[in-house]
DNA sequence: CGCTACGTTGATCGCACTCAAGTATAGTGG
DNA sequence: CCACTATACTTGAGTGCGATCAACGTAGCG
């Protein structure tokens, strides 16, 4: 209602990523010294790496790979936002983690019969750059700040998985919500009114998944944040009014 | 009844891991060369390596390093048992991992101020080999094999949590508890009698942590499983006798 | 202005948690 | 060798959270 009159679109989330040649050779050496393992690296360096990699566009909800599929490459996203997720044979998919520009995913394992242990699919329109896994090998293999940078944005992310292990072992649906829309305000959140925009497109489904919960039990979880005014949102949007609120959730008994 | 007549001791499992000193100087090289990522390194190597290493025993139960405590020590585990954990303020707390002779724990952060994201205790006596991050991190610096071998352990880390988080998603305790049986006899197991011995002391209250439920649901479960004739079990113990079985459960519908 | 996908809400059911006894095992000291 | 105790384990009864099934709003798109 106050929000700067939107009028004709209801949802608050910015209109498109754009991925018309975002991948254009221009931007590519401009997003690998982006990317937080290649930081640091110069300018030559970055060339000659940057000629290894190839650029792969995919369509929203496209896949990239498939878990159990040959696990051949390594990618790094370019342009737009990715998921990575595990099925089950229920049909019910659990979301492991949602990607944004520099991320990285696939192998990197030196076995030449490992398979993918999660699916990749394009969440947005995705560019990526790629590389064989043997040939990113290669290159940590010569650059030890950049493998040791690898390795320890590997071990945050183990970190991570081992505590959403914990959310799921000891809190309730309603908790575990106000945890997810909370990392994912600090990984995706815009400033916007006087709340934090989640700035992906975010179904009550995907919540679900990424909590280990049903659509109706996120929904439910949803309406009550909202209730309590802790959260605004709307269908593939939330945005979080207030952060301090929702953290007291996190700690109820 | 029928297995080898035991009678003294009704537990099947081996007395003690014993630690006198297991953590002698002369066992160091051995074990060093045993961890996995060392083992392909020459005697020199893993000699100058060795010396950078200092030795650490524990008594069962007793705790490493505390979740939270300042991130300054990285470890391999020379003899004995131990557990990774995180705690919940309710009291109720979420076993990680288990982890035997080779496996290393601790930090490995470049960053003077982490801290330690889970909590680590001897499970039986235990002797651990102890280095200071910085060190170890100069180690792999100048070793990118070594490097790369600790990537590889850690992505497999990663994937085996994720996996775990997909078990708590998606499938009730009962299939949980054969789960993770089945993956304790993986690393743990031993031929006994007919069936497979999980070698490791393993109370229910345990193996409920490691399946996020409570004690009694754990054993409610493990009851069902050995009624079907699945498993054998007793007090800190459990051995599988139908490992078919056991992975039919998985698949349940 | 439909159609389709997303979202909400209600009613019911069941799995697993909680609370509570009660049993069995292993180690301890007589 | 046998009580005695501490700890592990089991089982039952009751409850509640969240899954399931179902119906109905609602936004956005063609």
């Amino acid at each position: 209602m106050s929000e700067a009159t939107i009028k004709r679109r209801k949802t608050p989330l910015q209109p498109v990523d754009i991925t018309p040649e975002m991948c254009s050779p221009a931007m590519r050496l401009q997003i690998l010294g982006g990317v937080p393992f290649f930081s640091g690296l110069g300018a030559p360096d970055l060339e000659e790496i940057n000629r290894l990699f190839r650029e792969q566009g995919f369509q929203p909800r496209e896949i990239i790979y498939f878990e159990e599929d040959s696990a051949e490459q390594f990618y790094v996203l370019a342009a737009g936002k990715a998921k990575l997720m595990r099925h089950t044979r229920t049909g019910k998919d659990v979301l492991l983690d949602l990607l944004r520009v520099g991320d990285y995913f696939g192998s990197l394992s030196s076995s030449p019969d490992e398979t993918y242990t999660e699916t990749a699919q394009a969440h947005t329109a995705v560019c990526t750059l790629t590389i064989g896994k043997d040939i990113f090998r290669s290159i940590l293999s010569n650059r030890p700040e950049v493998a040791l940078r690898v390795l320890e944005i590997t071990t945050g992310r183990l970190a991570a998985s081992q505590e959403m292990v914990r959310q799921l072992s000891a809190h309730p649906v309603k908790q575990r919500i106000a945890y997810i829309l909370l990392k994912l305000a600090d990984k995706f959140g815009q400033p916007r009114g006087k709340g934090v925009l989640i700035q992906t497109p975010l179904s009550r489904d995907e919540l679900a998944d990424m909590v280990g919960t049903t659509t109706e039990s996120a929904s439910r979880a949803i309406s009550q944040l909202q209730k309590a005014g802790l959260i605004k949102t709307g269908r593939q949007w939330v945005s979080i009014t207030n952060r301090q609120g929702l953290q007291a959730i996190l700690a109820e008994y």
